[in-house]
DNA sequence: GTCTATAATCGGATAGAC
DNA sequence: GTCTATCCGATTATAGAC
């Protein structure tokens, strides 16, 4: 590969991963071009000639996010399904450069986009759904699982009541808990 | 009341109720004043004398929301908490006019206002747990059952592939179901 | 209290130099 | 490819007439 196409190459992957953390934690609207190409190193002028717009941005910083937080979840835990649960529903504690679930963060801004970018969402929550059922074998148990935690978690970033939150989540685990590993 | 007190209070309750509609369903990035005072019959200007901020709108508008949303499940039902719980999770199919959970459309959106706003939506979530549970009376019940609910609503609106959302909503209440009432 | 008109800001997108 | 500078639309909030 040519020094600049890998060079390309590489800035575009620093947008993409600056936008994944970036959009999951402020939302769609809460993000500029500015913010993202800040964290990137760039300027925002540069953006254009990697992206064709906030948008498609947006779109393709959803599974890298969904990757990324795949990746760090199997990282901090032995391979106990019950671990996982339980890391999952406290991934807010994690360290600062955590990446956390896109499903439960962006759950209410994925409604407000258009349609290719909710179809790429829906595919990562198929994902997600798949991992479980893999590990419950009962599809209906394997989604209303997902719903469970995947609610939780987003419950738990908009409380601010500590001790409720540590509630929910305790609750949350406990009713999914028990599958054997 | 004088009269010009009284129309006072209507127009103020008129915007109220039209910001409870907008923001549930757009999100508050989503609407604009002039949304919110074109749906209440009146323009831009004449905002400012019912409310300081949008902010303070949208503070306002999440607990009647909660309160519409709350009287039309209940008006649409038995008083069989399996069926209100059927209602809950399939408020997608009502009316036009329904007025939607905002615990559910709202839940990462929340996570962006300032803390007021944020302990409001708080204190409506709680109501919504103590509503559940004082039919299940096991408060881990309770809440493991309200983020599968809110959960599953949420994800719901998300999704554009049919199927998957009916598989989903029949899997979550199956999961919470069966309850005496 | 409600209107029209306007100020002020912010952010997405483009143009052109290097 | 990346930069600086700029355009442009949208939107919050205010001013002043009625």
């Amino acid at each position: 590969m040519p020094w600049d196409t890998n060079h390309k190459h590489k800035s575009r992957q620093r947008i993409l991963e600056a936008a994944a953390q970036l959009f999951v934690v402020r939302g769609f609207d809460g993000v500029g071009i500015d913010d993202v190409m800040q964290q990137a190193n760039m300027t925002r002028g540069a953006f254009y000639s990697h992206f064709k717009s906030k948008s498609e941005l947006y779109h393709e910083a959803i599974p890298v996010a969904g990757f990324i937080a795949k990746e760090q979840l199997e990282a901090g835990c032995s391979n106990s399904f019950n671990v996982l649960k339980h890391n999952y529903l406290n991934q807010h504690k994690g360290d600062d450069d955590t990446q956390l679930c896109p499903i439960a963060l962006l759950i209410s801004d994925i409604r407000h986009r258009d349609p290719a970018i909710r179809e790429t969402y829906e595919k990562v929550f198929a994902g997600f759904v798949e991992y479980i059922n893999s590990h419950v074998n009962e599809r209906s148990a394997a989604l209303a699982q997902a719903a469970t935690m995947i609610g939780a978690v987003a419950l738990a970033q908009t409380l601010t009541d500590e001790s409720l939150k540590a509630e929910l989540l305790a609750a949350c685990e406990a009713a999914t808990g028990c599958e054997q590993d």
